[in-house]
DNA sequence: ATAGGGTTAG
């Protein structure tokens, strides 16, 4: 008795009646049930025991306290694996002859393995039962196929299961549940199949099981026939079943046969419609998710925790801040606020949905907080723009020493992004190499958007060049920081070299579309229009205003106003982007018209349309309009003109000749106005000869922006003009002295999908002397018709001569040539350059477009300029 | 004995 007290405390304090030595041999059950049964084991702590088995227990505790050899080993095996003494257990199974062992011992001790995961004494005990021929099948078998699925040798599992003989469906249940946790859910269907050739009954747990399969892996038809099957067997109306199928549907976005399911499952329990909620929130329906726990509510079904975590969830996404507060209290009343994923539930909730006063209070009281916590309230902030707070938050967070997941470093990158801090976006990364996070894909891409973002895209392209699997969205972030980042003909590389390796969907070409916008490749532009229209982006509003883009900064502005007309659903930056294009084509009116257009459809102007209008009336001088849709923007639309709205208003003051009320503008602006306010009228001053006026503005741009070469040569220009060389001279070396060097002017031409740059006073083209020789014709063409080249623009005081080879030598006038070269007759040259055109190059435009029949548009770095038959789209404006 | 619903991110 002695050693039945430390042996078995538990059996001597639960169980006070007395034992009996004569009943002990006699009362011991043929078969192992007792034994086996884990109820048995917890009914040993309730109080009103069965009699008979509770005095079983204690005399067979008895008898291994006395070690005595008149009971069999197998029940003292069977005895231990019930006091849960494993080690005992598997010691006398190995320490037992052959003959002393069956079917019950191993059964039991193999059931403790599995109870206590020890696939150590589990792999002992199966070596001993092969060593005894004992015979691997049926009950046995199944015992140990059971405990290597529960120890987790799966691999071992399924060598003894292929071995069975007749597998149970309980088996291939166990199997293919265990095959859909580790993922590998082909293996799953592949048992599922071989069951069925087999002709081995399905039943509700196979159903399941299989559903979890083909939704995993996306095999809609296959799953849809399950249902179909299982219907004709009769577990339609199972409800976990059912609930199967809804996770199913659900998965594969078929939500009308979710929503069917549930509709015709008669026997609802609260998982059902916790997964009706759940699904509809996953759908980006959350709506819907309300309408169904309203539904619940008025059924009287119970809610449970699942279902309020759903909701709330529901109104994160729905911003539905009253329902979320009611949720908030009514599960306190409930006692269903016990669990830390329900307040952090709630954290978040708040948070999602702007109340940050309210998520600051939840998680300042929570007693436990989690990674989920943080994350939440970091992520709370970086939405509101909290950027500094969330990056103080995160290292609050280190000092608790709670580590980061990756949902936090995504969260504290995307505060790094907003922010532009590069230098903590850089520690960021050094904590992910650390600590092996470089590994998530979701890591990764969200990485390269924060380099993106920053502006540093070689940072971003090393982590994408070192990223071994890439998704789409890491091709969407590269391509896009490139065309963000002012890098567009890095953007259509790796674009191109995108499309041998993976298909692009709608964000990549609305991320692609700019930058063939910005570089005017129209021919490419046109390229990835034949790719939209076969795959059916355009619907993508995102890609219909990419592409109407395209083509208004390509020159093609009819083609741009035809697909803009067939957008089904206009918004307003469909409308901003048409506005600008009339805009910067010239066509001041029409961007009235459209703006105008755009207010009686319903859509309210905002801060950047109204940029694109004044810049519209700036282009085609409508001095009167501008100044309507100025006050209109204050006083109808409260909103705050920024410095771009004045900067237009400068430009159109000082363009259509009133400078002085352009420099008493600037002076009164509410803001402080910078260099490219002051550069526009320093513009004006060129354009109507202001010398005076020129000079003190020009102070003022130089003082704000002395690196700018522009400003200088803008200024030299208005001297060379007024031809006051010595100034020019003077200028000219105060040029040199700083170091600065002139931003060398480009074109650009696409020929045959082909881009060729030209800059000025190059002749290393291969064309050279073609080109030289057609330009030289044809200035003494134009000398013959009585104009006379603009010397002035040259910015050069030399003689008359090396003047006028300098003004040939403009890059635009180099792409004209070249594309008169090229291109067959009659088709319209289309260039692209870099800084504003010169004064000459636009005059010998003009002529070329009348000599030789051809359309020319030429885009520069402010608008565009239509020349047809000598005539200009500007008149003058630019 | 095996199954079905629940948190944070681009």
């Amino acid at each position: 008795m002695l050693m039945l007290a430390t042996t078995s405390p538990n059996l001597l304090s639960v169980s006070p009646l007395p034992h009996n030595d004569n009943e002990t041999k006699s009362s011991r059950p043929s078969n192992g049930c007792f034994f086996s049964k884990p109820s048995s084991r917890t009914s040993l702590f309730s109080s009103n025991l069965d009699h008979s088995c509770a005095k079983f227990r204690i005399s067979a505790s008895v008898a291994i306290s006395t070690n005595s050899e008149v009971i069999d080993k197998n029940a003292k095996i069977s005895k231990y694996c019930e006091m849960g003494n494993l080690k005992n257990a598997v010691e006398l199974v190995c320490g037992s002859q052959k003959s002393e062992l069956d079917l019950e011992g191993y059964c039991s001790v193999l059931e403790l393995c599995a109870g206590l995961k020890s696939l150590q004494d589990g792999k002992r005990v199966h070596s001993v039962i092969c060593n005894n021929g004992a015979e691997v099948d049926g009950p046995l078998g199944a015992k140990l196929v059971f405990m290597f699925v529960k120890c987790g040798d799966l691999r071992e599992a399924r060598r003894v299961f292929d071995k069975l003989s007749n597998g149970k469906v309980f088996l291939w249940n166990l199997m293919i549940n265990e095959y859909a946790k580790v993922r590998n859910f082909r293996e799953g269907i592949h048992l599922f199949r071989k069951m069925q050739e087999l002709g081995i009954q399905a039943n509700s747990y196979t159903f399941s099981c299989i559903l979890k399969c083909f939704s995993s892996l996306g095999y809609v038809r296959e799953g849809e026939w399950v249902h179909g099957y299982l219907y004709k067997l009769g577990f339609g109306s199972d409800n976990t079943v059912g609930n199967s199928l809804m996770a199913f549907y659900f998965k594969n976005r078929i939500i009308e046969s979710a929503r069917k399911v549930f509709d015709e499952l008669s026997d609802r329990d609260v998982i059902s419609w916790n997964s009706m909620i759940s699904a509809y929130v996953a759908n980006g329906l959350a709506e819907k998710g309300v309408e169904i726990f309203r539904q619940m509510l008025s059924l009287g079904v119970d809610v449970d925790l699942a279902t309020v975590i759903n909701v709330l969830m529901a109104c994160s996404d729905g911003g539905n801040l009253s329902l979320g507060r009611a949720l908030h209290s009514y599960a306190i009343k409930t006692c269903l606020d016990m669990d830390i994923m329900f307040y952090n539930n709630v954290l978040d909730m708040y948070s999602k949905c702007g109340d940050l006063s309210s998520a600051t209070q939840v998680f300042g009281k929570m007693g436990q907080r989690s990674v989920v916590s943080w994350t939440s309230m970091i992520a709370g902030y970086v939405r509101e723009g909290l950027s500094d707070e969330a990056i103080e938050l995160f290292s609050e967070m280190e000092r608790n020493d709670v580590s980061p997941d990756v949902y936090t470093i995504t969260s504290i990158l995307h505060a790094c992004a907003c922010n532009g801090s590069l230098k903590k976006g850089r520690d960021i990364h050094k904590y992910i190499r650390e600590h092996g996070m470089d590994s998530s894909l979701f890591v990764c891409n969200t990485l390269m958007d924060m380099y993106a973002k920053c502006g540093s895209m070689e940072d971003a392209h090393s982590v994408f060049s070192s990223m071994p699997v890439k998704d789409i969205v890491s091709w969407n972030t590269m391509i896009g920081g490139y065309s963000k980042n002012c890098l567009p003909n890095e953007a259509l590389k790796l674009f191109s070299e995108m499309q041998q390796k993976s298909k692009p969907d709608g964000m990549t070409i609305a991320s692609v579309l700019p930058a063939c916008a910005s570089l005017a490749a129209l021919n490419r532009g046109q390229e990835i229009h034949g790719h939209i229209l076969r795959n059916g982006y355009f619907s993508d509003r995102y890609v219909a205003n990419a592409l109407v883009d395209m083509y208004v900064k390509c020159g093609v502005l009819v083609l741009a106003r035809l697909l803009f007309d067939i957008i089904p659903i206009k918004d307003l930056i469909s409308w901003t982007v048409i506005v600008a294009g009339y805009g910067m084509h010239g066509f001041g009116s029409e961007a009235i018209t459209a703006f105008n257009e755009m207010r009686k459809s319903g859509i309210k102007p905002d801060s950047i349309s109204f940029i694109s209008i004044l810049y519209a009336c700036s282009h085609s001088g409508l001095l009167d309009e501008a100044w309507r849709f100025f006050d209109s923007m204050r006083n109808d639309y409260s909103i705050v003109p920024k410095l771009e709205h004045y900067a237009c208003m400068v430009d159109l003051l000082a363009r259509t000749g009133n400078l002085t009320k352009a420099y008493k503008f600037i002076n009164k602006m509410p803001i402080e106005p910078d260099a490219t306010i002051w550069g526009s009228l320093l513009c004006g001053c060129r354009i109507h000869h202001d010398v005076k006026l020129a000079e003190k503005v020009a102070e003022r741009v130089f003082e704000l922006e002395p690196e700018n070469t522009g400003y200088y040569v803008l200024l030299a220009n208005i001297y060379a003009e007024a031809e006051k060389w010595e100034e020019v001279k003077k200028l000219r070396e105060r040029i040199g002295r700083q170091g600065l060097k002139k931003n060398p002017g480009c074109s650009w031409i696409e020929i045959k999908g082909k881009v060729q740059i030209f800059v000025a006073g190059n002749s290393s083209h291969p064309q050279a002397t073609k080109i030289e020789s057609l330009l030289k014709r044809l200035r003494l063409k134009m000398k013959e018709e009585g104009y006379s080249p603009k010397m002035q623009y040259a910015l050069i005081n030399a003689d008359e001569m090396e003047k006028e080879v300098a003004l040939c030598g403009h890059s635009e006038k180099l792409a004209i040539a070249f594309g008169i070269l090229n291109l067959p007759p009659g088709k319209t040259i289309r260039v692209t350059k870099n800084l504003r055109v010169c004064s000459d190059c636009h005059e010998m435009a003009k002529f070329i477009s009348k000599t030789s029949r051809r359309e020319i548009v030429l885009r520069d770095s402010n608008r565009f300029h239509h020349m047809k038959d000598g005539i200009c789209s500007c008149r003058g404006f630019w």
